[in-house]
DNA sequence: GGTTAGCACTCGAACTTCCTGAGTGCTAAA
DNA sequence: TTTAGCACTCAGGAAGTTCGAGTGCTAACC
């Protein structure tokens, strides 16, 4: 059973004008905002049918309509206004963002804190990651005599290094084997095959007494391959909720920043796809009660490897869909852009 | 004028009661707390004094006194009682941060990240710096053709690396060039020295056309330190300021965590220094509106190369001082012992 | 002198009651 | 099918009331 046209409208003027004022809607507000020339009553009946389909929802007798969350997610899949983003936000998120190219993990979390700051919502950011991640090359670096920076890069281009500190001095010569022992046997292998089998292998094959650096640097690979494995998700901007009327009672926030500050809040998170680029996901359909009264919208983004990361907000489920996923979605195509083309700066 | 034993007992006691209850104390909360017997006219009486002398509040008339920030500072001073800490939270604290160890930035953002959850109030992490930071050590690892990872360990063994696509493919032997010009021009000199003149200097020595690199490299030093000698200030477990009533206004509880979110708010923290390794500050003592109600403890850790970084949290002025100060004393012990000595794992 | 019992007084918090007005649904006419 | 009209509902605010925790003061007491 199809909606007619003019319930539409009226659907969609409700649900601009909630997003507005976080008022329930009353047929004449909805006759203000319309251009047709039907009066409240005319209205009111359709209002009336809305209610009966699903689509809107009356807090009590006497007050107007508030959209439900069927009512949104009509709005969002057919209704809503197509929304032109300022290119000076854009200009300001990619100037901030390209001061902080090539620290994979600041850029992530200043993308957030962008985010947040440019829709007035909380962001979530989650760092990208590859199905099957592994060591493409490891470099040791002598600082002194017993000190060595381990320093690797991961298949999807991700860096990182640690200093260690030895119990015995090394010489030149002990560095050069342990680097090419480490990249003759540790590179492109997978994570779960990073055994002490393979330690003592390419040990025997050195020719020299490295087994402390190798053990480090083996040691410092599995924690790296964890840690680049296991996403990691960021929540930014955290208290423009409080903006939020829907969110003024303390607990409420609480409960709805506790959930997605725990490490295990990607569970929660609609991942996009090819068909759906930015996935809505609102109300009760996130499935758990804090996020009940709260919509997600997330898009991804990709590095130049195609490890694909996430980027989103939180917000009320009253929350102005057409703005902030126009932003979130150039924001991210911005995004793209600095990781892929652009990457000596 | 100083305060007879039993105003400071009865101070004390008001303190205390005010800090677990949230409620203005009366006399009679004070008698029950006391161990002493007297009466509670006789509190009354010196509540009364207390007030006059400006180290209790009465909110209205008929209510029990409030401490004052006077009142709360003389009790931080010399009142407060010695907590001892578990050893389980240690414990905690400890083995979650030892995973993260050689991520400085990490590191930091995680150490906040465990006060906050057990101190239950929001944390305040500062990345440690030096004065003067300079590069101490530069790196060219090639990992393709025309791409080349550069890292480089500053003075205080900070370790950063960038990614970097060149245009034109490289030798070993100009990676070598490149590895021995950085070296030998670029290391231990401070950030405005780092000008296109020795650019150009190194550039002759080199007997390679290494310029591309060159530049990129001394281009990422100077992000580096540029980044390095900004100390950055991380806001970990904002949410948990709702748990405390006086921030259940959310008007009051966004300007705190705005304000603190602020990358310029380094300036309104305490910083402590060797006569007072822990720094609390009350109230109005933080000197700005949003702050009014807030207090803020911090205290330093050091890197084994002796930068200092800043580990703290924010709440209500009625904080329990003791407990949360010990707490952080311990846990930044912690983390200089994680520092400084146990460095491999 | 300091301490205490007793008492009148204060005033916020919580609970009523009342009123207002926005908004509804329904009916009957256009 | 639309509209005007009207009776009805009910949340939210204003005004009034009660309750009780807590005070300050006085006068007696040690």
């Amino acid at each position: 059973m199809a909606l007619s046209d003019r319930k539409k409208q009226i659907l969609k003027a409700v649900v601009d004008d909630y997003v507005q004022t976080a008022e329930p809607v009353g047929s004449r507000a909805v006759v203000a905002r319309l251009k047709t020339n039907v009066s409240s009553a005319t209205v009111r009946n359709e209002m009336a049918d809305l209610e009966r389909m699903g689509y809107l929802e009356q807090p009590h007798t006497s007050a107007g309509r508030v959209p439900s969350h069927l009512g949104y997610r009509l709005y969002v899949d057919e209704l809503m206004n197509q929304y032109s983003v300022v290119p000076t936000e854009i200009d300001q998120f990619v100037s901030t963002l390209s001061l902080r190219m090539g620290e994979l993990d600041r850029l992530i979390t200043e993308a957030g804190r962008m985010v947040s700051e440019l829709t007035n919502h909380p962001a979530i950011a989650v760092s990208p990651t590859m199905e099957e991640e592994a060591v493409r090359r490891f470099e040791v670096i002598q600082v002194d005599a017993e000190t060595v920076v381990l320093v690797l890069v991961t298949t999807s281009d991700i860096i990182k290094n640690r200093i260690c500190h030895l119990t015995f001095p090394l010489s030149d010569l002990e560095v050069t084997a342990a680097n090419r022992a480490l990249n003759a046997h540790f590179t492109n292998i997978p994570l779960e095959d990073l055994t002490d089998e393979r330690i003592t292998a390419a040990e025997c094959g050195a020719g020299a007494d490295i087994t402390e650096l190798l053990v480090a640097a083996i040691d410092f690979a599995s924690d790296v391959l964890n840690t680049v494995m296991r996403r990691d998700i960021y929540l930014e901007g955290a208290s423009q909720i409080l903006k939020y009327p829907e969110f003024h009672d303390p607990g409420k926030a609480m409960a709805l920043l506790d959930c997605l500050s725990d490490r295990n809040a990607l569970s929660l998170l609609p991942v996009p796809d090819d068909k759906n680029p930015v996935q809505i996901r609102i109300g009760s359909e996130n499935g758990t009660a804090p996020l009940d009264n709260a919509s997600i919208i997330m898009t991804s983004f990709h590095t130049a490897r195609g490890a694909k990361g996430l980027l989103g907000v939180v917000g009320p489920t009253r929350m102005d869909y057409a703005k902030v996923a126009a932003r979130l979605c150039h924001f991210a195509e911005e995004l793209n852009h600095l990781l892929n083309h652009d990457t000596r700066r």
